[in-house]
DNA sequence: TATTGTTATACTCTATAACTATA
DNA sequence: TATAGTTATAGAGTATAACAATA
């Protein structure tokens, strides 16, 4: 992605008549970006995924997939409807997510008794255990995220983004 | 997406007992969400792109697209290799962004004198003629998406995200 | 040999529609 | 009839590998 210009050109002699093309730089009528705030959120969206996948690949896990952990430690026992519905994504959606955490060790379907067609949605043993380091990791995370932002700061984005969100 | 607690319970009465189920709330030891500034960072980027398409879709423009289209038209005739470099994306899919401006009639490709490799990536006459307006639609779109922000938060916000995004 | 653009292919994430089995 | 979960399918976005034409 192009962040910022190459450089600036303020000091460079004026174009000779017609010698140039009409080359326009940054900071003109045709740069959408400089400017755009929904620009700069996307740059740092992307740089947030990266940094989350190169520190959480290793678990297994993706954003979407520890928003679906979360829930479903916060909720022993939630099924997939409730979980597709609380995570606003469609049923195979919420399906994908379940098999990849179950597949990962961290989530199992346990059977309802009193109905079939649901299954209780729980953490292993295993997953039960590894949280502890999720939430290290995750902390690492958001610390590495926001490196060069004060406390302040990052609690000041953090109200903005909510702002815009809202 | 669960944006916030359904609502506070901290008025509600203690559990009795193994009358109910450990089930926790936001805020608690799993809410990996409520302090998580990438998970906002998510939330505000998709409120950002529902609202991008849900403005720019008629003009068969997505966020990807626009960023092309303005590097096209602020560097007139450069090629795909180039727009790839620029936009830090592969050869085949910086020509899916071409064949997406080009269809939609705001570039043409122009064969190239001397290398009959390359193409020169123009906007058309159509094209040049739809910049202002686009213009105005970004320019409204930034509007919509920072409501309730001042001038001064909005510039906050650019400066904390740049800092991310570094 | 290197470069430009293209095609073929694959993987992820998302969605809808249709199906199954249960209720 | 409605619900829970699943399968099939499709579309957008990304990537790599292999290729043709040209330099």
């Amino acid at each position: 992605m192009p962040r910022t210009a190459p450089s600036p050109k303020s000091a460079e002699p004026a174009p000779r008549a017609k010698a140039r093309r009409p080359r326009a730089e940054p900071g003109d009528v045709f740069d959408f970006q400089s400017n755009a705030l929904g620009y700069q959120l996307r740059l740092a969206q992307l740089r947030a995924f990266d940094l989350f996948f190169e520190m959480l690949a290793p678990l297994d896990l993706s954003p979407a997939r520890v928003t679906a952990l979360s829930l479903i430690a916060m909720s022993p026992g939630t099924n997939q409807a409730a979980l597709a519905k609380a995570l606003n994504v469609a049923g195979p959606s919420a399906l994908k997510l379940v098999d990849g955490l179950e597949s990962a060790g961290w989530i199992r379907r346990v059977e309802v008794e009193g109905d079939r067609r649901r299954y209780s949605l729980q953490l292993t043993e295993q997953g039960q255990a590894r949280l502890a380091q999720l939430r290290e990791k995750l902390a690492e995370y958001e610390a590495r995220l926001t490196t060069g932002l004060s406390a302040v700061e990052r609690q000041q984005l953090m109200d903005l983004l909510g702002r815009l969100a809202r």
